[in-house]
RNA sequence: CGGGGCGUGGCGCAGCCUGGUAGCGCGCGUGUUUUGGGUACACGAGGCCGCCGGUUCGAGUCCGGCCGCCCCGACCA
């Protein structure tokens, strides 16, 4: 994207409402705009991250074996009211109603949608087990909602529903899927604790909330060392193993893990490597047996013959709250600091002068090569102005082209995280960039 | 939902107490200048002062109602 004809509009100053960090750099960087309390529109470069921090959901989601579909935003009342939860589920639901008068609502959650699905199709306990998810806006009318995307009304969140014939199934699916989750975030840049959680309103017995370190964090915790070193994304855990998965859930459960609300003082004393910090939640899984399938009748045949309902598992990952936890665990003064993986660009091209020959014309040809992964800021500013936005804008690397390398064919490659900048020829830029 | 605060050019704010034709900084446009960390100067564009009603000769300012947004708390992916 050439910035120059890119709605990208970056703040100088920070504006009055927002409070915490991410909040303040997502606006100051041009990411969002809020539209109303708690609803954001999501400008270029915003929707780049969201996009690709939904990408490696949804990868890491595929290789454990789940079935990406999609499904509405808006529900019908009737179906909510077979489970109970339309009168149990109180004013934080969005209710509405149509032209004839019928009851709908926008969806806080999909238990009941995708169990009625699953039972209308799946009848034998030979097609399980199946684990079916999708990345869809939700909408919770937060009593007060704040700290930006962080705590938004509307968000954008991935959820998965596992079906399993039986507990011992749907524990193999549960710890499956908790491995995906670390996967997830290690990609994401991000280091994250699985810590026993109450199942809520969702019910159940079998639930952890993922939190994510972050200075500015909403939660202390406490944990042990051991979770800072661990690596997911090796061959040491395969999906398809039950004894792997099983190994892993016993190293994840294995080391302590509390946030200040459960945290025991009797059992941290006896952990080895303490760590205390603060964190975000940014995903959450339960398994609840069968407390959809049985109301609703969702039922398959047995080996035996006779009708089971199967053990179900939901699993949450906020995808939009992911944006602004990330900038929480990583920004600066300056602005953001993405990790590479979800970028909104690779790279900035910053031509510290627009109008000369050799600048422009080394900056386009930079540009050309990098195919859409770099955001060539091509205004007419001041250098001072265009080092100002990049860093704010967080890009992993900058490329500077000013007229006193450009001539002989040098850049200047910054590298945001460190600060580090290093001269070098073009081809030796590209060679380590692409 | 309880408590508090704020709505004035795109952004940040002053003006309101003590009514009298709307101001500052940044940003934006044009020109000159500057040219590797938000350059300087000049000129200029841009405002139903959140909305509705009331008081008054006159309302951004006073009174009433409404709407919106933010903060603390309780609550949550």
């Amino acid at each position: 994207m050439r910035l120059s004809h890119s709605l990208v509009p970056t703040l100088k100053e920070i504006p009055a409402e927002a409070q915490i960090a991410s909040h303040r750099l997502m606006l100051r960087a041009g990411l969002v705009r809020q539209t109303a309390a708690g609803i954001y529109a999501w400008l270029p470069a915003g929707l780049r991250v969201l996009t690709a921090i939904g990408q490696i959901v949804r990868e890491e989601q595929n290789a454990a074996g789940a079935q990406e579909m999609l499904m509405p935003t808006i529900q019908s009342a009737e179906l909510w009211r077979t489970s109970g939860r339309y009168d149990a589920y109180g004013p934080e639901m969005l209710r509405l109603k149509d032209r004839h008068g019928r009851d709908l609502l926008y969806g806080p959650t999909n238990e009941e949608m995708i169990t009625d699905i699953f039972r209308s199709s799946v009848k034998s306990y030979r097609e399980l087990p199946q684990n079916l998810y999708h990345i869809q806006w939700k909408f919770r009318d937060e009593v007060r909602p704040r700290f930006g995307v962080m705590r938004g009304r509307e968000f954008l969140m991935k959820d998965a529903y596992s079906f399993d014939l039986d507990y011992e199934g749907a524990v193999v699916s549960y710890r499956r899927m908790m491995l995906a989750y670390m996967r997830t975030f290690q990609r994401l840049g991000l280091k994250a604790i699985p810590m026993a959680a109450e199942s809520g309103p969702i019910g159940g017995n079998l639930s952890h909330e993922f939190i994510i370190l972050a200075p500015t964090g909403e939660s202390a915790v406490y944990y042990d060392a051991a979770f800072e070193k661990n690596d997911y994304m090796g061959d040491a855990f395969s999906h398809d193993s039950p004894a792997d998965l099983e190994r892993f859930f016993a190293l994840m459960t294995g080391s302590y893990a509390a946030t200040d609300e459960k945290h025991d003082a009797g059992a941290w004393a006896d952990v080895a490597e303490k760590r205390e910090g603060r964190g975000i939640e940014v995903g959450h899984i339960f398994y609840f047996g069968t407390k959809y399938s049985e109301p609703m009748g969702l039922s398959v045949a047995g080996p035996d013959g006779r009708s089971v309902a199967p053990h179900m598992g939901s699993y949450g990952i906020g995808v939009s709250r992911l944006v602004g936890a990330i900038i929480e665990a990583s920004h600066d003064e300056a602005g953001i600091i993405w990790p590479d993986s979800v970028a909104p660009w690779r790279a900035a091209i910053l031509n510290l002068k627009s109008g000369d020959a050799t600048c422009d014309a080394l900056c386009e040809s930079l540009y050309a090569k990098f195919a859409g992964q770099a955001l060539y800021d091509d205004r007419a500013e001041r250098a001072g102005a265009k080092f100002a936005d990049a860093d704010l804008m967080g890009h992993p690397w900058q490329i500077i082209v000013g007229p006193r390398g450009a001539a002989t064919g040098m850049v200047e490659l910054k590298r945001r995280a460190s600060g580090e900048r290093v001269e070098m020829p073009v081809d030796a830029a590209l060679a380590k960039l692409l």
